[in-house]
DNA sequence: GCCGGCTCAGTGGCCAGTCCACTGAGCCAC
DNA sequence: GTGGCTCAGTGGACTGGCCACTGAGCCGGC
């Protein structure tokens, strides 16, 4: 092994770096607002177009907001570390995955018990239908796991928790379609939704947390965890 | 009420909906490349300026990777939905704040007891002693409770959980400031710090789950929610 | 006195054009 | 085959400019 492929930074991310050391240093805090884009981009040796990117990255990661024709307000206490962190924080590996997947969706399980209106039940139960069908026709149920699982998420009526699952969706994605290839995998995986959609309509919380639980530790034991 | 603020796109805003749009009706997927820069931004009818914000929003969420004199690919299955849900969330209420923490950091309390380091337990001893000392003073040891759920989020060695937990912080900061503040909660809030710091270091990955559930709720239990 | 509209300075939004730096493929000398 | 060179293609960044929006202050009509 090398001594790894030297990180190389864009110019947007020292900016960003530098700006909230910056904004940090001088006190600060949610509300307060940045100098102007030329001043700002003035004092620290970029151009508007760079800075207007780094901006950007700020205000997708929620820690500004841009108000055309006002300024640029400051939402969120600066933290310098923690922002970098989360721009690096791309590739993890698919236990670090399911470690997330089972915290929000066991909790969401249990959320959706208490709060499930019924247009939610009906969402779970047509995606259970549609896994039914699918895997009565000798099919995986993809398409209807994937769809049962965002209705629960939707079901829970918790905004931070449904969009952690969003953004981890795509790596789920990836281990579903590798559980549901197994043998018998499909008939099992719609037990599981079966009593995780039972225990919610029934409110009960614990139970769909503990269904829900269950029904990760089964989906998440593919052949390339080592498990049997 | 009114009609409401009506929503104003930022161009890179759309530019981001539109390429994903794209990409997915041309059945791109994880791996491929999209359009060069150039090419790309006059299809688009924009500017190369604001066609690398939207690739910074791009990037940043984790959708694409931007190589240097390569080009710029896909990294996960283009949903325009998905992405600009999570450009949105912003804004959610303390309520929501709380359940994210508490289904975070309760798993996350169970992997520290499996996962810590001498180094982990030491920052956590660090942490507590800090507060211990704070509180014995009369302080609040706001600090020192900050310090303390870092140090066992760290412990708990998970990328995304982390990350998570990161991008929630300064809303927990809000409500732990909240809680402290009240008579007698410093002294309880770090006895409940012993009892998971005790589970931890024992290595009870059960026993710890518990008690920062325990200790989540005392600290959520503040008036503005109607506990008392 | 109040309210509406106007003006203006300051701010961000976006653009075209230009040059630089990097990557990877192909070629060639050795 | 190995190393270095060249070159086309790609993203990185800057400059300088113009447009659109916001908010404060002014001023008129009422």
């Amino acid at each position: 092994m090398g001594p790894g492929p030297l990180r190389r930074n864009r110019l947007y991310e020292q900016v960003v770096h530098q700006v909230l050391t910056w904004a940090a240093s001088s006190g600060l805090g949610p509300g307060d607002r940045l100098p102007a884009e030329r001043e700002l981009a003035a004092s620290l040796g970029v151009s508007r177009a760079t800075l207007a990117q780094a901006l950007v990255a700020l205000e997708v990661t929620g820690v500004v907001a841009v108000r055309h024709g006002d300024g640029t307000v400051l939402l969120t206490a600066p933290r310098p570390d923690s922002v970098l962190a989360a721009l690096d924080a791309r590739r993890e590996d698919l236990g670090a995955v399911i470690e997330a997947r089972e915290a929000l969706e066991v909790r969401l399980a249990g959320l959706a018990a208490r709060r499930r209106t019924d247009g939610d039940l009906a969402a779970i139960d047509a995606a259970l239908a549609g896994m039914a069908a699918d895997v009565g026709a000798g099919g995986r149920g993809v398409a209807g796991d994937e769809q049962f699982h965002a209705a629960v998420t939707a079901a829970g009526h918790s905004p931070l928790l449904a969009r952690f699952m969003a953004e981890i969706a795509d790596r789920i994605r990836d281990s579903r379609i590798e559980s549901l290839s197994q043998e018998g995998r499909p008939h099992r995986s719609l037990e599981g939704h079966r009593a995780i959609a039972d225990a919610i309509r029934a409110g009960d919380p614990d139970a769909a947390a503990a269904a829900m639980a269950a029904h990760i530790h089964l989906v998440s034991d593919v052949p390339l965890l080592g498990g049997g």
